[in-house]
DNA sequence: CAGGAAAGCTTAGGACCCTAAATAAACAGA
DNA sequence: TCTGTTTATTTAGGGTCCTAAGCTTTCCTG
């Protein structure tokens, strides 16, 4: 009844250890995440949203399509439309319909939306490297390299799924 | 109005970057996780609870309360309860009550469910392999050390979130 | 040997992600 | 120009995760 030599469980491969604690890492970041957020009245996913409105803000752009931020995110499109919605109800953000195309909306701040990125930002850095301070700044940079090969490797994945 | 040498955006920290990408990758590793568990009819999360399952059973444990699920799995016995619903509903699993401790129920694959995982084990570890060969050995054992010292942290950061 | 604390599970409600499909507008080629 | 395709957004429905709160059973301490 005990392991065998045989027994796949007794030799997980590197792969497959890597795989699995980069799935439990994730699980804990957001354990981590999610409260942090709360403390500002949102989720993860609405600071990605306004993040986003507000780099668009700082590089001219005064608001962002529906489908820029589906793309920036790597979300869908319906995820978007809920998430928009809910900051939309708060009143961090506003839907206009674009002057040029018919088909899109535009997002962008509003003023108290404005008001609570700048707030965030005061201490996000902080945060980040709270996390990221289990490593030397070279093991950062060696994590993202790494994550980064691995990203590549999935978008190629994710494009060959639509047969 | 262009990027001046004091503006954050122009100098991203390795730490900032680092979490950015990690999040971005974890994105990217359900886009493409998600269709192939898809193909056997179930999700992620479903896959869990069945592999954690399955490898009680090879150790000689018929079952696993739902506790022991969540503290598994790292997440919370509300989130196992849903996943444990739909797997029963569809004859995967079933919850019994237990012997010894009136308050738990034990869940155990039933035959059906022991040949999905079965025939899902035939083709995960190329899967895996598939999505972690973008990284040499070597290098996955790196990112699972970085990932290990990261999780480490962050287990510390989650506890002394309910002050 | 009570009665309160702790443990195990579930329900309720909110936010998120996805796919599939419905609109509506823009585009493009015959 | 007219029709067919593509693009942008939304709706509908399923599955995951969370916190808060309720119920039952067990444990433990006075």
């Amino acid at each position: 009844m005990l392991r065998t030599p045989t027994n796949p469980r007794s030799t997980p491969t590197a792969a497959e250890r890597s795989f699995r604690q980069f799935i439990r890492t994730f699980g804990l970041l957001e354990r981590v995440m999610q409260p942090y957020f709360a403390r500002f009245g949102i989720s993860g996913a609405q600071w990605g949203v306004l993040r986003n409105l507000h780099r668009a803000e700082q590089e001219g752009q005064p608001g962002l399509r529906l489908t820029d931020l589906s793309r920036r995110m790597l979300i869908r499109p319906p995820s978007v439309t809920g998430i928009a919605d809910r900051l939309e109800k708060v009143g961090l953000i506003v839907r206009r319909a674009s002057a040029t195309d018919g088909r899109s909306k535009h997002v962008a701040l509003t003023e108290k939306g404005r008001q609570l990125v700048e707030q965030v930002l005061k201490v996000h850095p902080a945060q980040v490297a709270r996390v990221m301070s289990a490593l030397s700044i070279d093991e950062q940079e060696q994590l993202d390299r790494l994550l980064v090969r691995v990203g590549e490797r999935l978008a190629v994945l994710a494009d060959g799924i639509g047969d």
